[in-house]
This record gives C-alpha cells, structure tokens and sequence, in this order.
RNA sequence: CGGGGUAUAGCGUAGUCCGGUUAGCGCGCCUGCUUUGGGAGCAGGAGGUCGUAAGUUCGAAUCUUACUACCCCGACCA
C-alpha cells in the first residue's frame, strides 16, 4: 500500500496527495471539487469533533441546525459580505427533472423554476440573523450562544483534498450579545478555545492574531485567527473567530430592549474550524514512511501483531494479548489485536506505521517465553524491549510522551522557521530560501500589502496578539511602523 | 476561468507517433502447498464494452471533434 510513495523532499503536494488518498483518508468522487472522507478519515474527524464540542459546551454553547438553502434574497442585505461570497455561490433555480424529449435520460423541467432562487450556504450568516430577529427581543434573551455542525459548498477554482474542497464540513458559531465588550470577548475566547485544542489534541503549535484588513471576512469588523505552519514552510489558516459588530444586526433588523427600555441593535460573532484541519494534522507531523497522528486524535492508538509459527504459538500469544488489551482499554486507550493470518508481521508493520497508529506491540515466542513484548514508536520510529509487568501504564505513559513529543518537534520546527527581516532583500531572500514566518515592519495600508503579495506570493498571515510595540519602518515602503507583523506564503 | 498535461483490469503501466491476430506486464485478488521477529515462495486461476459520446474507415486503444474528470502553472479563496 505505501510502496511507490513520494517523499516530501521530492515533490510535497504529491506527498500530501499520495498520503491522503493511501492512507485512506479520502479520495476525489465522482464530483468535480468534492470529496469522498473514507472511514478511516472519517475516524479521526469524529475525534475532533467530539474535542471541540465539548468544549463549545463547556464554554455555554448549545447545538442547533439551520437550512442548507439560503433565499437569494437575504445574500444582498448585507453589502460586504455579498462582495465577498457573491462570485463562488452554487445557486438552485429549478425544483423538478422530467424524462428528456429523446428519451434518454432527464432533463431540469424549465415549467419548474423557483420564484426564489436559492443558494447552498457558503456560511450561514444571513439565515441564522434572519431567524434569531425572531429569537431576541430583550437583554433577558442574550447572550444567545449557538454552534452548527453541518456542510457548506464554495465553487472553488482550484481543489485540494481537506485542504480547499468544493464541499466542506464545519463547525459554524453564531452567538449575539447586549455589548460591544462582552461580543469581542467571547470573539477573543473562542480563539482561544481554538487554540488550545490545535496544541493540545493536534499538537500543532499556533499564532494568534487578527487578520488585516484585506484578510478579513466579508461582513466582520474584526478577523481574529489562528496559523499553523506545514513542513514545506508555508503558513495554513486553521481557524477563524470573528467580531461582527453590528453589521448583521443592522442589515436584518435585529434589536433588543436594554435595562433603560432602550431598542438597540445586538453585537454578533462567528467562528469556526473545519475539515481543513485534517490537511493541517496531516502536513504538520507526516512523515517519508506515511502518516504520524497524535495519540488523543489517532483512531487506533495501539496495535498488537502476533509473530508465530505454528496456531498453539498463537494461542499462548492471544492470552498475553487479551490481557494487555483489558487493561489498555480499562485506561481508555484504543487497541486491536491483529490476529489476521494472511499477512505476514512485516507486511502488518508497514501497514500500520503507514496509517500513522501511535504505538505498535509485537509479541512473538521470545516474548512469551521472557515474559517481555517489542514496543515500537510511530513518531520516532524507536523500538525497545518492555517487561509485561506494569504494561498497561508504561502504554499510557508512552502515548502522553508521543504526544508532548510531536507537539515539541513542531514548536522547535516552527522556532526554527521563523525569522525577522529588516530590508527587502532579506525578505525575499528568507521567503525564496526558507520559508517560513517571517517578522517585518509594515506601514499598515491595504495597498502596501497588495503590492507585496503580487511581488512575493507573500501575504500578512496575522498581526500579533498584544504585539510589542517597536518603531520601524516599512519593510517595502519605508514608510514609519509601530509594529512587526507575520508574514508568510500560505495555503 | 485562462495556459499546459493526463485518462488502458482494484492500483501502477506497455501499446497510440505510423489503424490490422486473442490488448501485454508488475502489484493486488481467488485456490492449493510451503512460510511468518520489517512489505514471503512456488503452482494454477479470475478479472478489460481501452474516460464518455459522436465521426472517419472494410477495420479504431491508436485518426478527428465535442464533453467529463484529475494533475501542474496562473487569477480567486478557509
């Protein structure tokens, strides 16, 4: 399964590519843009789902479902966010197919146009706002605090498996408060909660900052994100939170009576994550041997191969495996005991370091007769010898330690790629030799930062969070700076 | 959406320029025996309307046209 597979340092988006669709992750269907997540894929989605859900519900959010159709109409209300959809919209105009005249196949029945012409939502602003003017009436009703798990389309150009789909899955939250504060507070803390869950469950390291105004989601006032780097050293987007102030709230008349018997328009926010996380897991910790997941998102966190000859072999192995696996699983951790006989153990070994599983355990007639089992680590590829003794706890403690490990490589890897430039030819030179963050003086206009987009690829991935102030002057401009912002060619 | 490329069995490919036996090979798959501490060996076997649709021709995987999908490079974007 994993022979003829590229490295990374040969071609990385055929490594990206091959790895996904050899893995099993997913693969391209039958629609032009739109993926097929395999089981597998599938899994570790799940894992992440169910992480961050808790924790939007232990931050006081509630789950909803809002319709996938949006009325043509409701786009246009609110100008930028218009301008900002308008061009990758799919739109349902007819309700009905009949039999084609030439009798073969179906064709749209033009008698049966909509009134309305529908679009599938590219993100649900404009239905939500619509519906919570129902919702709110007074400062009793507020904060209302609603998260959507559900699918959007994009008609994108140019597609990429997890990474740029026409169809993506996501978690949209959508929450209106009675100030401006309490808006962007909740803004700042589900990045917040974004973060966290990129190091601790993906043990991927980030940056958090806001985006500048070119960046911006269309219809916010504010872009708040956060950025990851792939070993190629190209920037990704993992997640955005943004305050929306008023702008939703205006553009469908969404107002609530305040303590003085005040009529006021409410303060919004929306933020969300989606499937591209898995592209970022992926480029993050993958290696030239297949995939490397951490731990707490890995589907399978331990294997067990059996290596004998003859079935009594087996059978006294299938004992030591059953008890390992009953206290494994007694602490929580996943485990399989692959007893499948047509494949031979270094078949199973290649097989499952290629999808990436965290701890492999293989026990053969040496072991049952020392009383010992072979542990191998996925990240490191290091195998050592363990007593059977305390078993149970030496895997979990293991498992902890693969975690901090990735996370730990990918901060020093991210360290290491990150540089500042104080002239224009070091920023070029980092960008075309390096790659990676690179911190630099920008004089603050969109222009300024149009221009070095067309003239690097380079864009502004975020300004720092609480950045230090430090004079200095524009990095393409020379124009004055109060502060370094990131820069980074991005995907 | 513009430029370039690709499409032959589950996967990877030969054959296409220059039309002509039964479309060949490797991996995988099925059966049997031997094997099993890093992708096993031998023997036998199954599997193809050559991306789709038209056209040229006595004859098309091969030539022509259109369409579809995927890959690379641009523009656009999470």
């Amino acid at each position: 399964m994993a022979k003829n597979f590229s490295s990374r340092e040969e071609d990385y988006s055929k490594w990206y590519n091959d790895l996904v669709i050899k893995a099993g992750l997913a693969e391209n269907s039958a629609v032009r843009g739109c993926m097929v997540i395999k089981p597998y894929g599938y899994a570790i989605w799940e894992k992440m789902q169910r992480a961050l859900d808790d924790m939007f519900k232990a931050t006081g959010h509630q789950n909803a479902y809002f319709p996938l159709f949006i009325p043509k109409s409701f786009f246009s209300k609110e100008a930028a966010h218009v301008e900002g959809f308008a061009k990758e919209c799919a739109v349902v105009t007819h309700y009905r197919l009949k039999n084609s005249p030439d009798g073969k196949g179906v064709v749209v029945d033009e008698e049966a146009r909509l009134e309305e012409e529908l679009i599938i939502r590219p993100t649900s602003e404009t239905i939500i706002w619509d519906t919570y003017r129902n919702w709110i009436q007074s400062y009793r009703d507020l904060p209302l605090l609603v998260n959507q798990w559900a699918n959007v389309v994009r008609w994108e150009m140019r597609t990429r498996l997890f990474l740029r789909t026409a169809e993506f899955l996501w978690q949209e939250g959508h929450t209106a408060h009675a100030t401006r504060d309490e808006a962007i507070a909740e803004t700042e803390q589900m990045l917040r909660v974004y973060a966290t869950f990129a190091e601790q469950w993906m043990a991927l390291p980030v940056l958090q900052g806001i985006k500048s105004p070119n960046e911006r989601f269309a219809g916010a006032v504010e872009t708040y994100c956060i950025e990851a780097l792939m070993q190629d050293g190209k920037a990704l987007q993992a997640g955005t939170s943004h305050f929306l102030g008023q702008n939703f709230a205006r553009a469908f008349d969404v107002k609530f009576l305040n303590k003085s018997n005040e009529l006021e328009h409410v303060w919004a926010t929306s933020w969300g994550v989606s499937t591209r996380l898995m592209g970022a897991l992926v480029m993050a910790h993958s290696d030239d041997n297949g995939l490397v997941l951490p731990p707490k998102l890995a589907p399978l966190q331990v294997v067990i191969v059996p290596i004998y000859k003859k079935v009594e072999q087996l059978d006294e192995i299938a004992v030591v495996a059953r008890s390992i696996m009953d206290d494994l699983r007694a602490r929580g951790i996943s485990v399989k005991f692959d007893d499948d006989d047509s494949q031979k153990p270094g078949w199973k070994f290649n097989e499952y370091e290629f999808k990436g599983v965290p701890v492999r355990l293989a026990i053969g007639p040496r072991d049952i007769e020392n009383g010992t089992v072979e542990v191998a680590r996925r990240d490191t590829l290091e195998k050592e010898v363990l007593q059977l003794t305390d078993i149970g706890h030496k895997i979990q403690h293991l498992l902890e330690n693969i975690q901090d490990n990735l996370y730990q490589k990918a901060l020093t890897f991210r360290d290491a790629s990150t540089h500042k430039a104080d002239s224009w030819q070091e920023f070029n030179d980092i960008l075309d030799q390096r790659g990676g963050f690179v911190l630099a003086h920008w004089d603050g206009s969109p222009e300024t930062e149009q221009l070095i987009k067309e003239e690097t690829k380079a864009t502004i991935r975020l300004i720092p969070l609480n950045a230090r102030e430090e004079k200095g002057v524009c990095i393409r401009t020379g124009k004055p700076s109060e502060r370094r912002v990131v820069f980074a060619r991005a995907y």
